[in-house]
DNA sequence: CTGTTAGCGCCTTCAC
DNA sequence: GTGAAGGCGCTAACAG
């Protein structure tokens, strides 16, 4: 694998090395015949320059690292495909890692990721939301990071979201117009700006047509389909299922069906199930799930511009949270029959 | 983000460069007091071998590429975990691309992946199949590739491959052996041996049992649910649906059950369905779905172990192929109840 | 065992 | 508009 390099293409046009560096950084001043010259002959040369060798004396990769909770639910797949779909045609390399929801790996992510000089980050919180304090030390370093959909309040950067508050009241509120009064929420995990705000619309749901609501309608859970289906378990040993279901996503929905399914509810008519964040499989289980639609692969995108608007302007950069929205998709698992 | 430097290190020690870059390579004699010495300064003073600095002279990255069709499925993101469980334990950097079933893209993927000196690269071909040659070159250069999953037999080099002739035989013979001998094939694009050899596994399953089977038993289509509904829809048109399919993979099966139930079809008693390479949603739809399990995280880490082999040794390496063997799941899809 | 000296391939100031 | 020279941060002979 020799490749050829800066010299090679020098030499052979009897010309120096800055010349030929020049021809390929617009920057510089360089008459155009000489620049067309060597451009042509390089890639006939086959050159290409070094883009790590670039790397060490522009002091700059490239390289953006991405840093996500999973990626075996297909939502963190399609956001990822919309930030490459921005930053690749940007000429930057999408690097990407997963935290398994685990802090320390995350953190393991986050500084492979700075020592290898990615020049920015974006990333979704892990559920535990225990790295907000090293992630405030890279901000206030003035290393460019977007955060998307899970995020923490007291972090000072751009943020993409979604209307999770807007989204849960009606979600939730579509139960209630269907006569379900006695509603559980499978919450997410409560440091997350994601669940609180999701809980919150929740609660104001209630609110919204006089009916009471208490911590006790709110179970924390975690993303998975296995937290749905545990969550679930434990209700059913206590007797307390209720005629409805608001869960934190659909993959807490499937494992909350699973499980009740399997204990002999029938749903819609015994209990109603919406879930939230659609997911492709959704239409296709029994019965098809209710959920919140986002627009998963332009949350992608917003936060790649985000992050290369912080990239390109070198000076400090006032953060900013774009909020994207939403719609419902109704389908059975949410609609009462009999009502 | 100033970073330290070796000389900063070398300066506050009062020694020589080359020292502590020794300190940082075993493979250098050093005595091990000024070692530690160095160690612990260093850390005191957090200094960190710059990795691009590194690549710079070592002419190694410890990047590896991974190139895969798509991963919305969860199948491509659970195989990336197993390779990232062992490439990142060994200081190696993955980096993901994805081809989108898109030849030019692979090509650009992998073309990225060449010139951004990539150390080697780990990649399951996309449906068309047009790079074989382009691959086959890297190949002959000397360049460290691993094939997965979606292999070529033309190709020479190191593969990790299930073994889709057996399980697609027991997949087939699965469903014979309930009485259901008018089957249909949704396959894979023929240009891969996966496709070939569950191709020839469903046909070997009725030569076994002595049944007909023609080509009219077996349509091409590709990996995606839209597939499997798509040729439904064209097999109704025709009123040609059979007793039982056996699909090519699980989404494929899935889109058959969706377009199957929207015109009024039940499985399992009027068409009996078994899919292939067990996605964890498959046993929530309805019917749950049978399937064949594929040792996926396994793949993964087979192929990286594969890569691992060809990088360590710098001499050239025999290929080689290690074919990993899975388990049927039947689930109530494939299971007749009148039979 | 340790210091000196070349580079790795490229960018970038400084002369001309 | 172009060439020469230094340097990015590190590794790798080569001496000693």
């Amino acid at each position: 694998m020799k490749h050829v390099t800066i010299k090679d293409v020098a030499r052979a046009l009897n010309c120096s090395i800055s010349t030929v560096s020049r021809a390929f950084n617009d920057k510089y001043d360089i008459h155009p015949d000489t620049r067309e010259r060597i451009l042509k002959a390089a890639s006939e040369m086959g050159y290409q320059p070094n883009p790590i060798a670039r790397k060490l004396t522009q002091q700059r990769t490239y390289n953006v690292g991405v840093v996500v909770p999973e990626f075996l639910n297909p939502f963190f797949p399609e956001v990822i495909m919309g930030i490459q779909d921005v930053l690749l045609k940007k000429g930057y390399q999408v690097l990407i890692m997963q935290s398994n929801e685990n802090d320390d790996t995350e953190r393991e992510n986050l500084k492979t990721l700075v020592e290898n000089f990615a020049d920015g980050i974006i990333i979704s919180l892990s559920q535990e939301s225990k790295n907000i304090d090293y992630i405030q030390s890279l901000i206030d370093k003035g290393f460019p990071i977007v955060l998307f959909n899970r995020s923490n309040e007291s972090l000072n950067v751009s943020k993409v979201l979604f209307d999770d508050y807007k989204w849960a009241l009606f979600a939730t509120e579509h139960l209630i117009q269907q006569g379900i009064t006695n509603i559980i929420h499978l919450a997410g995990k409560n440091h997350l700006t994601l669940s609180k705000k999701r809980i919150q619309g929740f609660v104001d749901a209630h609110r919204k047509y006089k009916l009471p609501v208490d911590n006790s309608k709110i179970i924390e859970t975690g993303f998975l389909v296995k937290n749905g289906f545990e969550a679930i378990e434990k209700l059913i040993i206590k007797k307390q299922i209720p005629q409805g279901f608001f869960c934190v996503n659909d993959p807490t929905a499937m494992g909350a069906i699973k499980a009740l399914k399997k204990h002999g509810f029938r749903i819609p008519s015994d209990v109603a199930i919406i879930g939230f964040t659609q997911t492709p499989t959704s239409s296709m289980i029994s019965p098809p799930l209710s959920s919140v639609i986002q627009p998963t692969r332009q949350m992608g995108e917003v936060a790649a511009e985000l992050l290369l608007k912080q990239l390109d302007s070198s000076g400090l950069i006032v953060p900013e949270t774009v909020v994207l929205s939403g719609s419902l998709k109704i389908r059975e698992s949410s609609v009462k029959l009999s009502s």
